[in-house]
DNA sequence: AAACAGCCTGAAGTTACTTCAGGGTCAACC
DNA sequence: GGTTGACCCTGAAGTAACTTCAGGCTGTTT
């Protein structure tokens, strides 16, 4: 199977497994000797379906190679996968919960206005031009889980 | 007053400082002509808090740009304020609903585990080798809210 | 033979910063 | 007077996970 078969069954670009390969998320596999066209096999294909269900579940690709790492030492105790869902799941969790507060800000915000009908006497901006209240300090964190826009 | 000060007062790095300048998020201004030092007033200082202020709310670069621009039209109709933090909020919305549809993947992925005690028979791994089902297909959009890592 | 889909590579763009390299300024202390 | 250390400067590169672009080969169809 080529590059854009593979692509087509997974449903992402031919793109992102070219990326995939470069970053070692899948293995390089081989190439058809006339055009250098790349040749995928059923497992490759097993593979980039475990990738892009952790993709989909919003995990990184640094947790997603621990994932693959610990795929292949089949004998070993299985605590370690087990502790990084477990782990994913809290950062996906407090991602909620802090996306939850600003949503109430926003609410609070969206209030303010008070159809004054003039940009200078909108409560909005007004409310933008003070600074900072000690419950808004609880700042964006550097999450791995992607952002609302 | 100087970067650092500004910087302290805002509660953010001078880097960052410099980098909305270099973006237009706040005005170029002045430098102390012995040593090219910045010099800020208190002018800077409104700005700046107007800024942090909307990025504590998650706002991208562009949506502040349109703020700013906004305000400054002050006799306006402040519609278009009231529809962009309107449109704000309906992204932080649906992104809290995305990931808590992800929430409910891992807590039942997490369960799959079952103890078996080698990472070959771990249930967690069967589950993520096989294909996404039609409603994980609803994939991370490239929303601007940054994610859960 | 020309058109068009599909493949290739390497580089640059995206967002909102942070980090780094290399260097000037300034107040204080010995 | 020299040096230490805090603070400032610029421009370039790094971050995550891709996407887009430029330039070019391959393969099938008309």
């Amino acid at each position: 199977m080529r590059i854009g078969e593979l692509a087509k069954q997974v449903n992402c670009s031919v793109e992102t497994i070219r990326y995939y390969e470069k970053t070692g998320l899948i293995p390089a596999g081989d190439r058809d000797p006339n055009n250098n066209y790349r040749r995928y096999s059923q497992a490759h294909l097993t593979q980039l379906t475990f990738v892009r269900h952790c993709r989909a579940l919003a995990m990184s690709h640094e947790e997603i190679l621990e994932l693959i790492k610990a795929r292949q030492q089949t004998n070993q105790n299985c605590g370690s996968i087990d502790q990084l869902i477990e782990d994913h799941l809290e950062h996906v969790s407090s991602k909620i919960r802090e996306l939850q507060m600003l949503e109430q800000q926003l609410i609070a915000l969206r209030q303010q206005c008070q159809q004054s009908g003039s940009n200078d006497k909108c409560g909005i901006i007004k409310d933008l031009d003070s600074p900072l209240d000690n419950t808004e300090l609880l700042e964006l964190n550097q999450s791995h889980i992607k952002g609302s826009h």
